[in-house]
DNA sequence: CATGTATTGAGACTTAGTCTCAATTCTGAT
DNA sequence: ATCAGAATTGAGACTAAGTCTCAATACATG
């Protein structure tokens, strides 16, 4: 997957240079969803000697080329998810941070009511879901 | 507005002060979100003498009680909006920054299919619209 | 392999938000 | 009214998140 990210990264004309190889390594190897502040615990823990503004500016990049996506969660924080470059939405466990893909099923119809009962022209949309992922579901009691 | 506002609070079992009227006073007195840093340059303008803390504080305290929803904008910052206490979403003008209030209209439909897809046990969720309001629509070029 | 440009790390800086604590201000009981 | 105790306050230190600048470095193209 890290392959994946440089490609794109390449495809996008920017340079493969050697810290966002190794930061594209870290990404592949996280599960579900992660901060800023993670991959740059990650650099520091490997003494890659990785300055905080080159994570910051590879995630930049990487949204940019829809590689990434930045996710609001419930407690404020900024999360990144790996994912594919087609537009769609989250699934967040609380739990364990698992993420799950979720294509459009029906949000457009949603957008398109809403935009008629409001008269707003709709440029763009953000759903985020939030529970429990099936792992977490039967391990966990409930909240 | 800011009476419905300090009456919720004192519902809420909170003292009223004289910092969270002034505060309430000013959050009836904006249009469409805010931040916190807004909230704080309108006291401060007018040397009323509050504290950061104190701004912070009851803007969490007004979201405990649902009178106040936090949003995500688009650039990542958070926002603040006035609203109803009960559960919907919000329309929020890119241009201006009005907010429209919008209540469920069918993503419970889109929730529940994305529960059946994914086998989540969904708890939550996220819904914001970003777009333009009618009088921006007419009023500015399209993007 | 030389050259010009993109990228880098360091660290200063900014902004958002939290925390502590002594001083103040509510509020309910008197 | 007023008093006492608890909630709230502002100040400012502190933390965390993110941006910016700039000289040094690394890349990729020829």
């Amino acid at each position: 997957m890290a392959q994946e990210l440089l490609e794109a990264l390449d495809q996008a004309g920017v340079r493969l240079t050697g810290p966002r190889r190794e930061l594209a390594a870290l990404i592949a190897r996280r599960q579900g969803h992660f901060t800023a502040a993670d991959l740059l615990a990650d650099a520091e823990q490997r003494s890659l000697g990785i300055g905080r503004a080159t994570v910051f500016r590879l995630l930049e990049l990487l949204a940019d080329q829809n590689l990434v996506e930045r996710v609001d969660l419930p407690d404020g924080r900024h999360a990144y998810v790996p994912c594919e470059p087609s537009h769609h939405h989250h699934l967040v466990c609380v739990s364990c941070g698992a993420i799950s893909e979720v294509d459009d099923c029906g949000i457009d119809a949603v957008t398109a009511e809403a935009a008629r009962r409001s008269g707003f022209e709709i440029q763009s949309h953000r759903l985020e879901l939030f529970g429990r992922c099936p792992r977490c579901t039967n391990v966990e009691p409930r909240q």
